[in-house]
RNA sequence: CGGGGCGUAGCGCAGCUUGGUAGCGCGCUUGGUUCGGGACCAAGAGGGCGCAGGUUCAAAUCCUGUCGCCCCGACCA
């Protein structure tokens, strides 16, 4: 097949070197993942777009529960007086919180804001809750909804309303908390690169950059296809600024009244965009086979044949023991047309079952990630195609992986740097003296920012990048989303 | 919040310059023929033009106001 004819199928869809936020504006709607609501900001994620979530999901909290965590949920609104407590959190988040003032007509005496994070309440919570070491340390997630009242909106980065997990630890000192700080960026390093087939960078972020009242953030960063940076999961050690403020308070086995260390994390139904973006290419979606609503469609050829139907349904009830498998068997639609509306939608695994398969004892095989197609034998399918989705899987990660490197450079030169920025976008490896002057600078000139001190340091030069004084830490450096 | 664009059928759009009572493609419905890379024929259903005023014999079309959405920048998961 030609690349003109391949274009003409995914008209639809602007191309991704034309206008990358077209791309992604006409893939998540024409793959019906989502629809945009009435209110400025918010989404409705349609069921496809859910499935995804729901993958995400299952391969997140049960590494969750595999690490000691348990799930729990807490109040939608909050006091007005709990925001105040903590002051550079307070600055944080005052100009994104929406506010609750009516109950019915009545004014309310103390206005509630709607939660953009949790720390607040269940910090309050907590320090119920805790009274001894022996109730520490206490691990706690939350699936919820959170509300920031942002300028600019665009589905699955950026909503004024997001889906999200929150886990929120309590623990006797700054040593534990800071392992489970660096536990919870592993997990999600783990659901990024081994299940997302995302690869992620693990790096530290700057004063500047940290989460709002933490002692220190870390992060991990994606490069989606146009080189720009997705903060796809954050892991805060918030030291004792909340346990103080909300008095979480525990006596020790040394008989010492102590306050705790406490963490957050949180990831969000932003690594839907990340999967999007990092995988995506002109005809749509590509889904990581682990986390594929649907791993493979069954498409019945001349179905009205006799013994056709049959067959694909006697296959399809093997495979749904051991995978998630969509028969598409409408009649009002032409085996082309299905072709290229699974494709778009990014199923790793087409099948396709005709009479000249059933003949054969055999079925034809697409793949999504390559867009190769061949013939299977029958015999041991479910182990076929358990082997092509690992094939899959890894194949999107390396390739993933590739697009990185081919995108990150290094230089400590900023003039050089700033061609970068402008003319090839993508990640900058460079030295940085640390100062938050020359931080700004680089955004201000180039809105690229600092996304994290990575835990993987290389020695790229000896001098700051921008003021030139000497400089220890290796940074990357990029625009983000 | 600054800059740009757009609101007409479920979706995408034309019609507004030069006012005359709304049209095209896709989709949808029914029937039939098709079915291995976006099938075809035939017959149908569906909107009063974001909203509110105004001008006029007459307003998607002109005027005023207003609301909303999208995109690009400053802030965030």
């Amino acid at each position: 097949m030609t690349d003109k004819k391949q274009q003409e199928f995914v008209k639809e869809i602007t191309p991704m070197e034309e206008d990358f936020s077209q791309w992604y504006t006409d893939v998540i709607l024409k793959t019906d993942m989502v629809d945009y609501a009435p209110v400025k900001g918010c989404m409705v994620i349609k069921p496809y777009g859910y499935g995804v979530w729901e993958g995400i999901q299952r391969v997140m909290d049960s590494r969750f529960k595999a690490t000691g965590h348990k799930n729990a949920y807490f109040p939608l609104l909050i006091p007005e007086n709990y925001l105040k407590k903590e002051a550079e959190h307070f600055e944080g988040f005052a100009p994104e919180v929406l506010w609750v003032t009516h109950g019915g007509n009545e004014e309310l005496t103390e206005r509630l804001f709607i939660r953009p994070t949790s720390e607040t309440i269940i910090c309050d919570m907590y320090s119920k809750w805790v009274q001894s070491y022996r109730d520490l340390p206490l691990l706690i997630n939350q699936w919820c909804n959170v509300v920031r009242w942002e300028k600019t909106t665009r589905p699955f980065l950026r909503t004024a309303e997001f889906l999200w997990q929150e886990g929120h630890t309590v623990h006797v000192d700054e040593e534990d908390a800071q392992k489970e700080t660096m536990q919870m960026l592993e997990v999600y390093r783990q659901v990024a690169e081994d299940e997302l087939a995302m690869p992620v960078i693990l790096g530290q972020k700057s004063e500047k950059e940290k989460f709002a009242g933490a002692l220190r953030t870390y992060t991990m960063e994606a490069m989606m296809h146009d080189g720009k940076a997705l903060q796809a999961g954050t892991s805060h050690n918030l030291g004792q600024h909340f346990s103080k403020m909300f008095d979480i308070q525990f006596l020790d086995r040394d008989g010492v009244l102590k306050y705790a260390h406490t963490t957050s994390w949180g990831t969000s139904t932003r690594l839907i965009g990340g999967i999007i973006m990092v995988h995506g290419d002109n005809r749509g979606l590509k889904m990581p086979p682990r986390i594929a609503p649907i791993q493979v469609v069954i498409i019945p050829i001349a179905f009205h044949k006799e013994g056709v139907l049959d067959k694909a349904k006697v296959v399809k009830e093997e495979l749904d023991k051991c995978f998630r498998v969509e028969m598409d068997d409408r009649d009002t639609y032409s085996p082309g047309w299905k072709f290229n509306e699974w494709e778009m939608k990014g199923v790793p695994i087409r099948m396709e079952i005709g009479p000249r398969d059933i003949e054969n004892n055999q079925v034809t095989i697409a793949r999504r990630d390559t867009l190769e197609k061949f013939t299977v034998s029958m015999d041991n399918l479910a182990e076929t195609i358990s082997k092509l989705l690992d094939d899959i899987q890894t194949s999107m990660f390396n390739k993933a992986l590739k697009n990185r490197e081919e995108k990150t450079y290094t230089t400590t030169d900023y003039e050089e740097f700033k061609k970068i920025m402008q003319e090839t976008p993508g990640f900058v490896k460079t030295m940085w003296c640390g100062s938050v002057e020359c931080e700004d600078k680089i955004k201000e000139e180039t809105g690229a920012t600092i996304r994290c001190i990575p835990f993987h340091q290389e020695h790229v030069g000896d001098k700051c990048m921008v003021c030139g004084c000497k400089a220890e830490k290796m940074v990357y450096v990029a625009k983000a989303y």
